[in-house]
RNA sequence: GGGUCGUUAGCUCAGCUGGUAGAGCAGCUGACUCUUAAUCAGCGGGCCACAGGUUCGAUCCCUGUACGACCCA
């Protein structure tokens, strides 16, 4: 522990107090006849008359944010789940005793009340203490209450003490869970079954990215954290599940941005008979109908810019969007030379390495994908960037994919999904070439994975979605670290 | 990895060209039985992120380190 400072002391100094009154300072249980969600939904209206002619009791607890002291009362803030409360602290309604531990209550202080509601003369609803219940002490003082915890660092290192501060951060959190649970709710009613497959992977594969490696000690074998279910998923489809939904945590050992945290939560659904514009339609349906119920409008603010969720989305080719709308001469799509020209024109860091397709991401990336803010799907992916999806019938160098972007982030991808041991073996087989070659995001060669497909897999039509950027999105957070609890930082070693 | 900025009381922040530090809230003592940024009177609280350097003297100038934020790769 640090070094107490003075408000620590004075603290720990109470609590002793209380324990020579004979109470716990650290109690067992208390019983709560309502929430303050509920009080506060179900008695807003009442007015004050009525709470006088037909007295409402009961029995709730929360944390002290606040403290107004009158000599022989006092009010009290109390806050639970993100909501506040007040009770009023009478002295001739508790005794001398009671109204004694009230007097060395600290902001922190977890306590119980019974009493009954009423409303103040400034009308606010309030408890009328008829008994308090000492629960738990707080040897530690609360930020303060105008600004609260502003400090980004203490406010990840320590999220318990920024949900005590931000009530708003508290509430994003509980959409979050909202999210996500409307998610599963959407999925399950059309049939899908959710599942859980390996976190860890003796051959990471299902995108491309770096992982993180650790170790097992009996079985003496390194193992992968997982990049991405995919591969399981589409197992689970051979096996003969028709539909099947994942939402699980990937790791990818890369960079941490605004928009990137080493281990994040992904969605992925697979559905078999069932091509990317089949599920294309399902996304729109998806998020129109979050935004509508977890947000109200089909139409969402995010950091100032108007972003309407309603259906039907721009639909755009991968190489018409770079003409289009990255306003690139159509030569830059065949000529290599003219790709690189245009990368130079623009500033895009050019690696002589870099092959025509690398070039065309990079210009993507650079020109195309800030500008997509309203959602739109990016269709027809090249082949050579999308070793898991089906090769388009009318030209073998594309592929039946999409991506989504809003707000000029990639949000979500989705593919038809290649069923051809044979063409995946030869796309596995390219990537193991790249690796060799030294790109240490290629894909490794699952042999586990393409037996599973000479058993046969249907058609299947699959799409991950991210998570975290979608809560940002419905929450108009700019962060990733404001949707994740306790996000990945150095290690502070001042503490 | 590079650049810019930041780190001062429990919290939020001031601190001028270098003379060993201030406010508000929180805390403590007292007054006050409808306050809600309660009010009034008084009082405490600091390894100025860390380590060096320059200087008679460093929160302040210089170098490095740690952590964070943003931008770039």
């Amino acid at each position: 522990m640090d070094e107490l400072n003075e408000q620590q002391q004075q603290r720990l100094d109470k609590l002793r107090v209380l324990e020579d009154k004979g109470l716990r300072p650290f109690g067992t249980s208390f019983s709560t006849t309502h929430t303050f969600e509920t009080i506060l939904q179900t008695y807003a209206s009442l007015p004050k008359e009525e709470l006088e002619t037909t007295p409402i009791s009961c029995q709730v607890a929360g944390r002290i944010i606040a403290m107004r002291r009158f000599g022989k009362a006092a009010f009290a803030g109390l806050q639970e789940e993100g909501h506040r409360l007040q009770v009023y602290l009478k002295k001739d309604l508790l005794g001398d005793q009671t109204y004694e531990i009230c007097q060395s209550l600290d902001l922190g202080d977890w306590i119980g009340v019974e009493g009954r509601l009423f409303r103040t003369k400034t009308n606010e609803l309030t408890v009328e203490v008829q008994s308090l219940t000492f629960l738990t002490k707080g040897l530690r003082p609360l930020p303060e209450k105008w600004h609260g915890l502003t400090d980004i660092e203490t406010r990840y290192r320590q999220r318990y003490v920024d949900l005590i501060a931000n009530p708003t951060v508290h509430q994003v959190f509980r959409t979050r869970s909202r999210i996500i649970s409307t998610i599963r709710t959407f999925l399950t009613e059309r049939g899908f079954l959710e599942v859980e497959t390996p976190m860890m992977h003796p051959i990471p594969g299902g995108a491309i990215a770096r992982p993180f490696v650790t170790h097992h000690n009996t079985l003496d074998v390194d193992l992968y954290l997982r990049v991405a279910p995919e591969l399981y998923l589409k197992r689970l489809i051979v096996g003969g599940f028709r539909r099947v939904f994942e939402i699980n945590r990937n790791f990818r050992n890369e960079g941490i941005s605004t928009i990137h945290n080493p281990e994040f939560t992904m969605l992925e659904f697979y559905q078999a008979y069932a091509d990317y514009h089949d599920l294309m339609d399902l996304t729109e349906q998806l998020f129109h109908q979050l935004s509508v119920e977890v947000c109200g409008n089909a139409t969402v603010d995010y950091q100032g810019q108007q972003i309407n969720l309603a259906p039907p989305w721009t639909r755009l080719s991968y190489f018409d969007s770079l003409v289009e709308v990255g306003k690139l001469d159509k030569a830059v799509l065949s000529d290599h030379h003219q790709a690189i020209q245009a990368a130079k024109t623009l500033g895009v860091a050019v690696s002589p390495k870099a092959s025509h397709v690398d070039l065309l991401v990079s210009l993507f990336e650079e020109t195309v994908e800030p500008t997509l803010i309203q959602p739109t799907f990016i269709t027809d992916f090249p082949l050579e960037i999308s070793p898991l999806a089906r090769k388009k019938e009318s030209n073998p160098a594309l592929t039946d994919r999409f991506e989504l972007f809003i707000g000029g982030r990639e949000i979500a991808n989705g593919f038809s999904e290649l069923n051809d041991p044979i063409d995946q073996r030869q796309r596995f087989e390219a990537q193991v070439a790249l690796r060799d070659a030294g790109d240490e995001e290629a894909h490794y060669l699952d042999e586990d994975f393409v037996r599973a497909l000479e058993y046969g897999m249907p058609p299947t039509a699959g799409e991950g979605i991210g998570i975290d950027r979608l809560v940002m999105l419905l929450t108009n957070q700019a962060s990733i670290r404001d949707v994740i609890l306790f996000p990945q930082l150095r290690p502070d070693h001042a503490s």
